[in-house]
Formats: C-alpha cells, structure tokens, sequence
DNA sequence: TTCAACCACTT
DNA sequence: ACCCTTGGTTGAA
C-alpha cells in the first residue's frame, strides 16, 4: 500500500501521455516532479438521428472505438448559436485516443456536426480543475499518480510571485541564414561560455552535459527551432533534450499563412516535454513584449508557453472563449477544414465602415491635445453585451439592455480588460525608476494584444464565436461614441481638429496644461462610460497633406512635440519598415532639429540647421561612408518569387538567395541595398556588397522625400 | 498619361 | 489561423 503525500508548486507542462494525463510540478523545494492523472474526456457528435444512430453502431462495433475503449451516451447541450442538441458523447479514458477517434468518425460521418473535438488539453484540464498552467496548485499523490488537485491562485492576480525558472540560453556564434556557425553559447546565470560544434561527438556530450547540469525548465534560444534542433537531428545525435525521457521532441513544419492582413511566414519549430523551449527568433511576437509577456498570455489564456510563444494572440483569445464556453457548458464547435473562401460581392458590399475617421486641417497647430479612449473596442463589448449571440438581425434590440447576461465574449473579455486597466494603473503609482516597471509594461501590452485581437477575431470567418453583427455592432458603436466625445468637446469650447478610430485631438485658446483638459476628460467618460486619457499635450503638431493631391488630407501621417519636449510621429517614413535606417535617423534628426523650437513659430529658424543635417547625410552617402547596415531595406515577399508579374525590389532579392542556394518562402522578410543597373538590388546574405555599385542616387531622393515629409509644413 | 501591381501604415 | 481601408510608388501600356 502506498502513502499518500500532500505537495504544493508551480503546474509548468502538461501533456497525453501513455497512460492517461502526464504532468509536471515545479514544487515549492526545488523539485521537477512528474505525475501522472487518469483524466478521460469526451467529444460531441449532433445531426440527423439515422446518422447518429449509425456513428453509434460504428464505435461500439467497430474496431476503431474499441480499441480506444470509448463509452457512449446521449446528452443534451447548449449550441451558442442554434441554442439546445441532443448529442452523443463519445468518452475516451486516455486523453491522447481522443484525436484518432474524431478523425475517424468524422471520415466516416462527415455530415454529423462535431463538438469539443479539438480542445487543446490545459484547457479542459483548466475547466474541470480549476489549475491553469503556470497556475500553483496543491495535489495529493499516490506514488506518482494525483488522486486530487485544487488551484491556489488565479490567473487574474495583479502581482503574483514569480515562477522560479532555471532558464538556460543557447544561442550559435554566427547568425546561421549568413554563415556557418563554429560555437554555441551558453549562458545560465553568471555562466557564460562556448563550446565548439565540431567535433560532433564532443558537442554532444558537452551539450548532454550543460543539460543534466543545470536542467532548465525552459532553453531559450536563438535560431533553435529553425537551426540548433534540425541540426541536432540531421546531424544524428541522440541527445534527448527533454525533460521526460520517454518523449521524442515534438517538431512542426515551416509554414506559410495569411494573416493579419498579409502572407506570414513561420519556421519550423521543436516542443519540448517536461520542459519548455522558445526560440526568440521564431516566437511571433516576442519582440513586441518578449519573455514577460509571454508568460502573462500563456497564464491567462492557459495555452502552455511553447504554443503561446510560436501562436498568434488570436489563438489565444480562442482559447480563453473555449474555456469559458467549457466553464459554462457551452458545445465548443469543431474548426471545418476549409480554405478561407473570397467574399461574395454582396458582402462586400455590405462589409462594415470600420473605425470614424475624420479628416485633419492639414498643416501645424499649436496646444493641441491628443485624448485616446483606453481598450475602446474590448470596452466596446464588455459595456454593451457584444458576443454572437447577443446581437444579430434578430437581437439587436438586447444590445445594451439591463438585465440581459454576459455574452460569452464579454464574459471572457470582462476580467481580463480589467487586469489591463488594473496593471496600468499600478503603473502610474510606481516610482518610474522601480524594478518592476519593465515587467509589468510588458504583461499589460501582451494582454493588449490580446484584447486587440479578439474585436478582429468577431468578424473573422472562421472563428468558433465570431459573427460579423457583432463585429458590425462594435464599429457602429464607436463611431457613435466618438461623435458623442466630440459633441462633449465642442459644447465645452474646445475645436476638434483631427479624429482617428478611438482618439480626439483637441485644442482651446489658454488650454495648455493637462490639468486644463481633466473636465473634457471626466465629461467624456461620464457621457461614454469608457474610459478616456490624455496622451500628451502638444507644444505643436503637423498634418500632412496627401502626396497625390496638397488639398487632400491624410488621416494617419502626422507628427508633433510634447511639451515634455517628446516627439511623436505616425505614418511618416521613419515609421516604416521599409525605410533603410540611414533615411530614418535622418529624418528624425530633422525632427529633433525642429523639436528645439521652444514654440511653433520658431521651428522656421530651425530650418537652415535641418537643411545641413539633410546635406550631411547626403555628402556621407557619396564619399561612401555610410555603413552597408544603414542602408539595407526590409520588404516582405508576399508571395514565391516566381509568381511575381513585376518582381519587386524583395522579389529580386529572393531570386539572388536562390541562385545562391538559399531557400526562400513566402512571408519571409528580404533584406536588400538598391544598386545601379540590374537587378538592382543586392541582397543581404550573398557575399559582400561592392560599395562602389549603391545607387546612390536611389537613396538621396529617397532621404529628400523624407526631408520633405517633415519640412514642407513649414515651407512657407 | 493612365493603370495594374505591389507594399506598408493606422490600432 | 484577424477585420477593414487607404496612400504611395513603380513600371508597363
């Protein structure tokens, strides 16, 4: 008879293993535990009767559900959109026989409609026990099997202890897509050193060693899933750097896909079991809010690190609704297989307007006020009730409606906009200089990705609880509010000059310190109920006209000073990607130049100071002093470089990789110098660049155009 | 001169 | 595995 012992941690990973649920604890002594839970779970199957009486014979006849040992029942359940099913549950004891068995009933009954078939585990794990991953929990255990778990915190805590990681950094000598790496570093802690590559055999042992030595729970990498990993296996090495020995890693193809408005290439990648791997070169948006805020995304929306790191937030927002469709009984629909289809010119037509947009007074103004509505369009939803099934052509008179109940979407959204505003606000109490600041920006800027994303994911096709209304509803709305706060604004004597989607930029004669504009602030959300901030007061701002027409004003390409003496800027060039950085230090030197100005009519004496630094950057070009780094250009390829028409300057780049013998794919970002003659371009990454072939004349018109930008304001 | 193709910005 | 539009440039017709 074995004794039962009690033990506290850190749930850290979780995963079918091959005899019901394996998991890992990171428990308060220092030690990696694994475990192991019986955990059976179901899928649902709903449709035509005769069919399901079919499916019914086939599981519990044929081979395919016998094997997986499933039980079968009748159940009713709720649909958010087509309310009360009669379903049958199909229940599986091992959660990794689940897959095999949807694949299976849904090849042989693909009219059926299926439910709970694709859930990742944390979550029903999540829903059943309250633990999230990343969560502390207490477990009871009988040799190493749970007998029972309960959570110990919740992922919606402002400011909670954090996880004592070992974390380990692998990272090769040399940027592996230019040249061969001969060493891998490695750093844990103060430990800071190389080990050589070749030979193979030494490399292994000294890597096997690093691993049993310090056994980190996660290896942070750089170029792991696209280089160290593939190599470690092309190379044959049987180094298993999991955690659980019995696992192979898990890898995952490259892929190329359309998002968020364009092609996205991602690389291959390696999981890892029992521990955790992130290669910060292939984590999607790791630079925006790197470690921190992954971390944040994974606890709250339960989806493991690994997964999170290497997803998009809307997986994540996906996530968070299925647990609460889970929490709340609600059928979580299984994804159809289908390539996204082109819209119908009806609905085209009938597409939302979007965001309010107002067209600016080109040119510069002084003390003017940049107001923005926080999280307007989550706030959007969560005040209104906006969930697919709160609003539609049926329901819109429930819009807004006392009594009515939390859609699912505002019921997920509810806590964690909350968390958001809450961390920003703790923020604002902190001393700028405090430790924690770094941190607690990054985890409140992941979960403003988050909320982001789930407006776009309410009118995305293929979302599991998306429907166009709502999204409709939510546009509708805000430009209805954004009238609302500008109403406000005039009726205070305040003239709006510009009107972006959630911002207002406001000016009044006499009205130049924030404290002059806390009533307009307080007026609008008292009128809004959403909360609104100053963004800044400036000493003075320009609007640019549109390139194609002076009259023409164009919403989103302005630029100005703070009072603080801050420069902030949008659109211009110095904000795009595909400006070398030569261009953009230039031009923002120039801005900097005019930000000496201590009001806006002096910025015009600054002009002949800005013209200088222009023709320095300009006689640097020539002599051939400025560095290959600063002149290099970044463009995506949107597509292979064949089916280009007209190659771009980016297509032309992924030609010369190919010559060179490099693999190319859409959604890659293409590095390039503009050269004289053909083809152009030069493309980072083969060979050396001869300095003497930079179109020079490219690249001053270029940096005359972006002089121009943030000149021509002041021309006259 | 006009137009199609392509690319990136805003949040 | 996110929605939308628009502005701007280039190169060919």
């Amino acid at each position: 008879m074995q004794t039962i012992s009690s033990t506290a941690g850190w749930l850290i990973d979780l995963y079918a293993g091959e005899s019901g649920l394996a998991l890992w604890l990171l428990c308060d002594d220092g030690q990696r535990l694994p475990l192991r839970m019986d955990f059976p779970i179901s899928l649902y199957a709903a449709g035509d009767f005769g069919l399901l009486r079919q499916a019914w014979r086939f599981l519990s006849e044929g081979s395919c559900g016998q094997g997986a040992g499933v039980r079968l029942a009748r159940a009713t359940r709720r649909d958010l959109f087509s309310g009360e099913r009669e379903v049958m549950s199909v229940t599986v004891p091992n959660p990794s026989a689940l897959a095999a068995v949807f694949a299976e009933l849904s090849r042989q009954f693909p009219e059926l409609d299926y439910y709970d078939a694709d859930i990742p585990l944390p979550l029903r794990f999540a829903a059943r026990t309250g633990v999230t991953l990343l969560g502390r929990c207490r477990v009871e255990v009988c040799g190493n099997r749970i007998s029972t778990i309960e959570t110990l915190d919740n992922r919606w805590e402002l400011d909670p202890a954090p996880i004592p990681l070992r974390i380990l950094n692998l990272s090769p000598d040399v940027n592996p897509t230019l040249r061969t790496p001969q060493q891998l570093a490695i750093s844990y802690k103060r430990a800071d050193y190389r080990i050589n590559l070749e030979p193979r055999r030494a490399f292994e042992i000294a890597l096997e060693a690093v691993l049993r030595q310090f056994d980190p729970d996660l290896i942070l990498t750089d170029y792991g899933d696209t280089w160290l990993f593939p190599k470690l296996r092309e190379w044959g090495l049987t180094l298993n750097p999991n955690r659980d020995p019995a696992r192979e890693v898990l890898t995952r193809k490259a892929d190329s896909y359309f998002a968020y408005g364009q092609v996205v290439y991602r690389g291959a990648q390696t999981h890892l079991y029992g521990r955790w791997h992130i290669d910060r070169r292939n984590a999607m948006m790791f630079g925006e809010y790197g470690l921190d805020g992954v971390l944040e995304q994974a606890r709250v929306t339960g989806l493991g690190v690994q997964e999170m790191a290497r997803k998009s937030p809307g997986a994540g927002i996906t996530a968070m609704q299925m647990l609460t469709a889970l929490r709340t009984n609600v059928l979580v629909p299984a994804v159809k297989q289908q390539a996204e289809a082109a819209k119908t010119l009806q609905e085209l037509v009938a597409a939302d307007k979007g965001g309010m947009i107002y067209q600016p007074l080109i040119g510069t103004h002084k003390d003017v006020a940049q107001i923005d509505f926080s999280s307007m369009y989550p706030s959007i939803m969560v005040n209104f009730n906006i969930s697919p099934e709160t609003t539609g052509p049926a329901r819109t008179g429930t819009i807004g409606k006392v009594g009515v109940p939390d859609g699912l979407v505002p019921q997920t959204l509810r806590p964690l906009l909350g968390k958001r505003l809450a961390l920003k606000q703790l923020l604002t109490e902190l001393h700028p200089r405090d430790c924690r600041v770094k941190t607690l920006k990054a985890r409140a800027a992941a979960l403003k990705w988050l909320l982001v994303v789930c407006f776009g994911y309410l009118g995305y096709k293929n979302a599991r609880f998306g429907k166009i209304e709502s999204h409709e509803a939510v546009t509708s709305l805000s430009r209805e509010l954004l009238l609302q706060a500008k109403e406000v604004a005039e009726r205070m004597g305040f003239e709006v000059l510009h009107m972006y989607v959630d911002c207002l930029f406001v000016q009044q004669a006499g009205c130049q310190a924030a404290a002059d504009f806390v009533p307009l602030l307080n007026a609008i959300e008292t009128q809004t109920g959403i909360a609104i901030a100053l963004d800044g007061v400036y000493r003075w701002v320009a609007f640019l006209p549109s390139r194609r027409d002076k009259r023409i004003p164009v919403p989103n390409r302005y630029f100005g000073v703070f009072q603080s003496g801050e420069i902030k800027y949008r659109g211009i060039e110095a904000r795009r990607h595909d400006t070398s950085s030569w261009v953009s230090s230039t031009q923002l030197a120039v801005l900097e130049c005019l930000a000496q100005a201590a009001t806006l009519e002096q910025v015009g004496d600054y002009r002949v100071k800005a013209q200088a630094i222009i023709a320095q950057a300009k006689r640097c070009l020539m002599a051939g002093r400025v560095p290959v780094e600063d002149l290099l250009v970044t463009q995506r390829l949107s597509r292979a470089p064949e089916a280009y028409k007209t190659p771009s300057p980016a297509a032309r780049a992924a030609m010369q990789l190919q010559q060179a013998g490099k693999t190319v794919a859409p959604g890659q970002t293409m590095r390039f110098v503009f050269t004289r003659g053909k083809p152009g371009v030069w493309a980072y990454g083969c060979g050396e660049l001869d300095i003497r072939t930079v179109d020079t004349a490219m690249y001053a018109r270029l940096l005359e155009r972006a002089a121009q930008s943030v000149l021509e304001s002041f021309s006259q």
